[in-house]
DNA sequence: TTCCGACAGTGGGGTCGCAAT
DNA sequence: ATTGCGACCCCACTATCGGAA
């Protein structure tokens, strides 16, 4: 298969935004591809390399070969090269990898060259990730895409599900299990306001507390024991104390879903930066203060134990079963509300969410006691409520936004005000605007404009703003050595004026 | 007919490893 | 020794499609 046919699909489906006519060109491409070929382009068409990483980022982009006159290259060619480009490391690497991706680059045509830049870079944008490679996928095979949507998230990748349909026939995805020693995909949790929100929305459930790690899901199979991430990345080498752990749990053969965090001798936890640090640190001892701090896990669910799949069970018996397998003191704290009607219940609910916020938490998981765990979805039946900061705050400049956001300012720069009456930046967000906000901060702030470099629009500080974010984590990129954790907009303040914006020193009072 | 679940897009900050300077 | 890039940890929110209610 060329990749001209490759790039040529890709622009179909970004050019509708029926999802039905997208999984159908996804079909055709799937359809048409060889048994080599399917693994390959399945994920280039979800946007993925299957390579993950290249080395090549959005720097070595930006200089581009000049473009083949004709297609030639085929989807084999450009997997191999970026094969050999991923392996490059050394000294010189950067220019062996530039060469290698000029081979590459300059094979192909301009169309080719667009597919592939965005690909490499990881911002494909046409509207289609793996959701809807998956139900092209089913389409193109006869397969349920219910199973091959399970089958995926079960561990296998796209294109092992893909490899295996094309094998075996429609019926394959449904011989996909949860194996221990094969990451599933993790359940993941919307958001409540509040406690009491979420106890609506459920019924029956448990509140759990939530620490600020990384989650990791940790299998043991007799004496072998493997770490992942939540992308799926295995990191078992940089967590020798999870795996001590996990050996010394009663079971010979588990795998749980948790937290690695880090707490202190009183037991509160260290800040979330603290530990992704030493959890992203590979070399053992390198002396600096994140690789020596010591990790532990918290573990809230068991997805298998001694061989048997627990997915499917309801919440309440896979944490009778949890409860069985680790110790108390490997476990979050829980509460089981079982009447949420119940006025008492409620209370002790909001209680003990603010017991464990007291304690450092960063807020409580709402679960529902019958809800079976779902590997890969956001699904309804978790929930995490985290308390919620606002500041006043002044915006110092814009930027003009991509994609559907392209001729609009976007991406906000926000300061506090100085006792002098200038302002220290804070940080910058692009969150919680809508449509309507988006038109009308373009044309106020074009007007309130004194430079723009075709990247930034610098204005006068005048127009205030009001910010939700979760809390502060230290920076030294910005001047008050702070910035907002994942700040968004609320609503525009035109009713203040910028000398009635929060000051920094009110903003440090957010510090713990 | 209206509602809502699932998806994709639009980017945020910090930190580490590595190669280049 | 410092700097820049790439990769990956955490993520919130809105718009939209299409099936459910």
């Amino acid at each position: 298969m060329l990749l001209s046919d490759v790039a040529r699909a890709s622009e179909e489906i970004a050019a509708t935004r029926s999802r039905s006519a997208k999984t159908a060109v996804l079909a055709g491409v799937f359809r048409a591809a060889g048994p080599d070929e399917a693994p390959i382009v399945i994920p280039y068409l979800a946007g993925r390399l299957p390579q993950r990483r290249t080395g090549v980022g959005w720097s070595t982009l930006r200089d581009v070969p000049a473009p083949a006159a004709a297609p030639s290259l085929t989807v084999g060619d450009v997997d191999r090269a970026l094969t050999a480009i991923a392996a490059v490391a050394g000294p010189g690497a950067r220019a062996e990898r530039r060469r290698l991706l000029d081979g590459l680059l300059g094979a192909a045509t301009e169309r080719e060259q667009h597919f592939l830049l965005r690909l490499i870079g990881g911002e494909l944008r046409q509207g289609a990730l793996d959701a809807l490679a998956v139900e092209g996928l089913a389409a193109a095979t006869g397969a349920a895409p219910e199973e091959v949507r399970r089958a995926v998230m079960l561990g296998g990748s796209l294109g092992a599900v893909a490899r295996a349909l094309l094998a075996d026939g429609p019926g394959a995805p449904a011989g996909f299990r949860l194996e221990v020693g094969r990451p599933v995909l993790p359940m993941l949790a919307r958001s409540a306001k509040d406690v009491d929100e979420a106890l609506d929305r459920l019924g029956p459930c448990a509140v759990e507390e939530k620490l600020d790690g990384v989650r990791v899901q940790v299998h043991r199979d007799g004496g072998d024991v493997r770490v992942f991430t939540r992308t799926l990345d295995e990191i078992t080498g940089r967590l020798p104390e999870l795996v001590g752990a996990a050996l010394e749990l009663p079971v010979s053969s588990v795998v749980l879903d948790g937290e690695a965090v880090a707490l202190d001798a009183a037991g509160r936890p260290h800040a979330f930066q603290d530990v992704a640090g030493r959890v992203g640190t590979r070399t053992e001892g390198a002396g600096t203060k994140a690789s020596t701090l010591p990790l532990s896990a918290v573990f809230f669910d068991v997805l298998a134990v001694e061989g048997r799949e627990l997915l499917a069970l309801p919440t309440a018996e896979r944490h009778a079963v949890l409860a069985r397998v680790v110790p108390e003191s490997l476990r979050v704290r829980r509460l089981v509300v079982a009447d949420p009607s119940d006025e008492t219940a409620r209370a002790s609910a909001r209680d003990f969410a603010a017991d464990v916020l007291r304690d450092g938490r960063e807020g409580v998981m709402l679960k529902a006691l019958d809800a079976a765990y779902v590997a890969g979805r956001r699904g309804a039946a978790w929930l995490k409520v985290k308390p919620v900061h606002t500041l006043d705050l002044v915006i110092l400049a814009a930027e003009w936004g991509h994609g559907r956001r392209h001729g609009r300012l976007s991406n906000l720069h926000l300061g506090a005000r100085r006792p002098d009456g200038s302002f220290a930046m804070l940080g910058k967000t692009f969150k919680g605007l809508t449509d309507d906000m988006l038109a009308w901060q373009t044309d106020r702030l074009g007007s309130l404009a004194v430079s723009d470099d075709g990247y930034v629009v610098r204005v006068r500080p005048e127009l205030v703003v009001e910010i939700a974010f979760d809390g502060l984590q230290r920076s030294s990129r910005y001047p008050a050595g702070v910035t907002l954790r994942f700040a968004r907009v609320v609503r525009y303040r035109e009713d203040k004026g910028p000398e009635e914006a929060d000051t920094v020193e009110t903003v440090l009072g957010f510090l713990p």
